[in-house]
DNA sequence: GCCGTATAGTTGCATACCTAACTAAAAGAG
DNA sequence: CTCTTTTAGTTAGGTATGCAACTATACGGC
């Protein structure tokens, strides 16, 4: 009946692909959102909170949650910004440093495995168009 | 730094529709998923609430609990099935049948304003190609 | 007919997400 | 300076979602 809205169709997809990564990253006990952040966190340390919330797109309200699921797993840790009290640094332990490569090679399988599946061509214009719509609906 | 990345960007799209997609509900009360559940419903009345999950592509205990929701509203009812005590058939309330033209009017707008948008084209390739992958995937 | 297996629905538990409202700090207007 | 407004982060409250495990019913083999 929805077939055609983009939006149940978008939803779904997210759901399948959320179940496809949790796979990826359960070995290191992380959800996708979790390991996505970390994987954030570890490309770039000492964002501000609110640029990392940026990043992933979401909320601040969910980035604390998430950073909160984090710092109590001993990967993250929060410095207050010397500069400007209200904001704060977010930087990854060294037990998070360590997970790093692996990390990123468990996604790249991931990716290599839906490029496979997908095909290649069909992967990348999947994305361009959803990037696109991304874009414009901003 | 996820840029290309499928599930980052569907997961993204998926938060920003759904946030598109309220916005048209919110009239009647109801969030997106609840608003498409109760569609679905007044669409094809007596569904099995198995197949009601399946036509929805979300788990057996997430229509559960929308049901319950959808119920407490008085928007449906369930009726135990006579050929299997398993099952349950599901119905719109009168109260939910009222609401059907209007439900579907209001879709319809969000969709058009999505179309003129991104433009036709774009769209219905954007959904085409999601489509695609996740038949793919399944 | 009985027992093991499969299926429909529910419940328990956990995560992710959002909006609204709050606190605290900074910035700007006068 | 002080007062107002803005901004960063948090807290409160609510929905959606999934998996695992449970109950109850149905089915199949023998």
């Amino acid at each position: 009946m929805f077939d055609h809205c983009l939006y149940f169709n978008t939803s779904a997809l997210a759901r399948q692909l959320e179940r496809e990564w949790s796979v990826a990253f359960k070995p290191f006990d992380l959800t996708p959102p979790q390991a996505f952040m970390l994987r954030a966190i570890l490309d770039r340390p000492g964002m501000l909170q609110r640029e990392l919330a940026d990043a992933l797109v979401i909320a601040r309200p969910t980035a604390t949650r998430a950073l909160d699921g984090l710092e109590q797993k001993k990967l993250i840790s929060r410095r207050s910004s010397e500069r400007d009290g209200r904001e704060s640094t977010i930087h990854p332990t060294p037990a998070a440093a360590i997970l790093k490569a692996a990390l990123n090679d468990a996604s790249a399988t991931v990716t290599t495995r839906l490029k496979k599946r997908l095909g290649a061509g069909e992967f990348a214009d999947t994305v361009t168009r959803v990037k696109q719509v991304r874009s414009t609906l901003v």
